[in-house]
RNA sequence: GGCGCAUUCGUCUAGCGGUUAGGACACCUCCCUCUCAAGGAGGAGAUCGCGGGUUCAAAUCCCGCAUGCGCUACCA
């Protein structure tokens, strides 16, 4: 029977969740529902002065969004806990202990000063910069004297000076390094707390980790950490390391390339159900055409030898358009919920709330289609709601048409709209189409400076839907208004 | 500098010895049309980083080179 699938996400709290660490979770998360596997959160916080306050909250709101559970972690618990690095630091210690005892690891007690010293020296001298193994090989009585000074010591791990350590990615392949390229890296750092390496491997092993699913950048440690596991004699998991997501510059995504955190991404109009497809399609593709998936069809569909080995660039029109596509397929009732917050928050401050939401309901079908983010929602509906429209007059003139003869024909329509005993877009289409035949216009001309009569905008939802949410007293107070704007504007 | 990995339209990608190198976004044109969208139909855009091989045949296999990225911390 093989071992069961068991993966995990294992961010640092140390800000906001980037998107590329949260399409390594959802790679994470997608292997696990795809196999019938667990999926565990794990929060690697072992640098405590990089720690921020809320990071870990931040996190799993932003994996929540997207609908990514965890079946073990910090709040919901599970069998391998406690999954805060920083409450197992006993197991760190006791295994750097097992290493030092063993002859793989040793104690060094070099100051960050010579550390710093030594490594100006070896770039000057174009040597690879590397921990010039000064430790390795103390004698109990220089040891003994260094922790009589004081010194609180690190443990480094003893690389063997020879050989090579090979592994084989998943995604790239058979990847060798020299152990001659390593140097003794740290396993546990002064204040107790063990590097990334050791806590990695001490976890991953004890909590039974099958996949190892990460970020590319993390192939060169690797081989440090398939060395852990050879000295502490555990299997070691299976690696996957996936490529980038990178910048416009090819550099990997940062946050000096603008907003990179999943919940920003939420802030600004964005679905999850558009990120979680967007971010999946960043280097794994199902074929050649499949584009728009679920959540269950992702499920369904995922494999890690359909991972690409390239850098991608995050493709923000692309991501655009796909969030429209979402936009568009949600029910009425759906869009109308997920819009109101960014209505509520994004209209001028004067309108009055909470919002109607019966006149709400009316119009955001005739916007669903040309929202392509919940952000632009407001824009679009904000002449539904403002008292005062605040345009240029001359936009009122369509083309072929002077002040007069726009004049002309709001007058006209005014009064014919005024005696209109539904109003309705149906009714209104009846009227104001022969009107402009009756006027010597173009329904074009007519239509253009009643839509911007009414609305103040130049481009809105078609002009009698628009007119008939708004009603019948707006509509004639507004075109009185643009009356007025035009008269001022001749004389 | 060292080590590792990568390299197909502007971008995301399909391709796994024989294809007119396919699709999507963006762009352009046309249609629809009261504007804007959406939708439909087209178009332009890739000598598959470069140079050598292997082979009847290479984007696909091999070797060099170039370029890019990653790592090179008591950060992850």
């Amino acid at each position: 029977m093989p071992t069961p699938v068991r993966v995990r996400f294992a961010p640092s709290p140390t800000g906001r969740p980037h998107v590329g660490g949260i399409r390594t979770a959802m790679f994470n998360w997608l292997m696990a529902r795809h196999a019938g596997g667990k999926f565990v959160l794990r929060i690697e916080d072992t640098d405590v002065t990089r720690k921020v306050e809320g990071a870990v909250e931040y996190i799993m709101d932003g994996l929540k969004w997207l609908g990514l559970d965890w079946d073990e972690g910090p709040d919901v618990g599970g069998d391998y806990g406690p999954y805060y690095q920083s409450q197992r630091l006993d197991l760190y210690r006791q295994a750097a202990d097992r290493l030092v005892k063993q002859g793989d690891a040793y104690y060094c007690y070099c100051s960050p000063e010579r550390l710093v010293e030594m490594r100006k020296e070896q770039v000057a001298r174009k040597q690879p910069p590397g921990y010039d193994r000064h430790c390795r090989d103390l004698a109990p009585q220089e040891r003994a004297q260094k922790e009589a000074g004081g010194i609180v010591p690190v443990v480094r791990f003893k690389v063997p000076l020879e050989g090579q350590t090979k592994f084989t990615d998943l995604i790239y392949g058979d990847v060798t390094f020299e152990h001659s390229t390593i140097d003794d890296f740290v396993l546990l750092k002064s204040d107790g707390y063990p590097t990334y390496h050791l806590a990695n491997v001490v976890d991953d092993h004890a909590m039974e980790i099958s996949h190892v699913i990460r970020g590319e950048e993390w192939v060169s440690s690797t081989p440090r950490h398939l060395l852990i596991y050879g000295a502490l004699g555990y299997d070691p998991p299976q690696y996957v390391h996936h490529p980038l997501i990178v910048g416009p510059d090819r550099a990997k995504l940062s946050k000096r390339h603008g907003d990179v955190s999943i919940l920003e991404f939420r802030k600004h109009g964005y679905l999850p159900e558009t990120m979680f497809n967007f971010l999946a399609l960043i280097g794994w593709s199902l074929d050649d055409k499949t584009e728009l998936m679920t959540r269950q069809e992702l499920i369904d569909n995922f494999s890690l030898e359909r991972i690409g080995k390239t850098g991608a660039i995050f493709n923000r029109d692309k991501l655009d358009w796909m969030n429209g596509v979402y936009i568009r397929s949600l029910s009425i009732e759906d869009f109308t919920q997920r819009a109101l917050p960014f209505l509520e928050q994004g209209l001028p401050s004067p309108v009055k709330r909470p919002l109607d939401i019966d006149y709400v309901r009316r119009m955001m079908p005739l916007i669903q289609e040309r929202t392509k983010k919940l952000t632009e929602a407001p824009g679009l509906v904000k002449f539904f709601f403002v008292d005062k429209l605040d345009y240029d007059p001359t936009l009122l003139i369509a083309r072929n048409m002077t002040p007069e003869s726009t004049l002309a024909a709001l007058d006209a329509s005014s009064q014919r709209l005024s005696k209109l005993s539904i109003f309705n877009e149906e009714s209104l289409e009846t009227l104001l189409r022969p009107l402009a035949e009756e006027l010597g216009l173009k329904a074009g001309q007519l239509f253009g400076a009643l839509r911007t009569a009414v609305t103040g905008e130049t481009a809105t939802p078609p002009l009698f839907q628009t007119m008939a949410v708004l009603g019948r007293e707006r509509c004639l107070r507004r075109i009185d208004e643009a009356l007025e704007k035009l008269r001022r504007l001749s004389s």
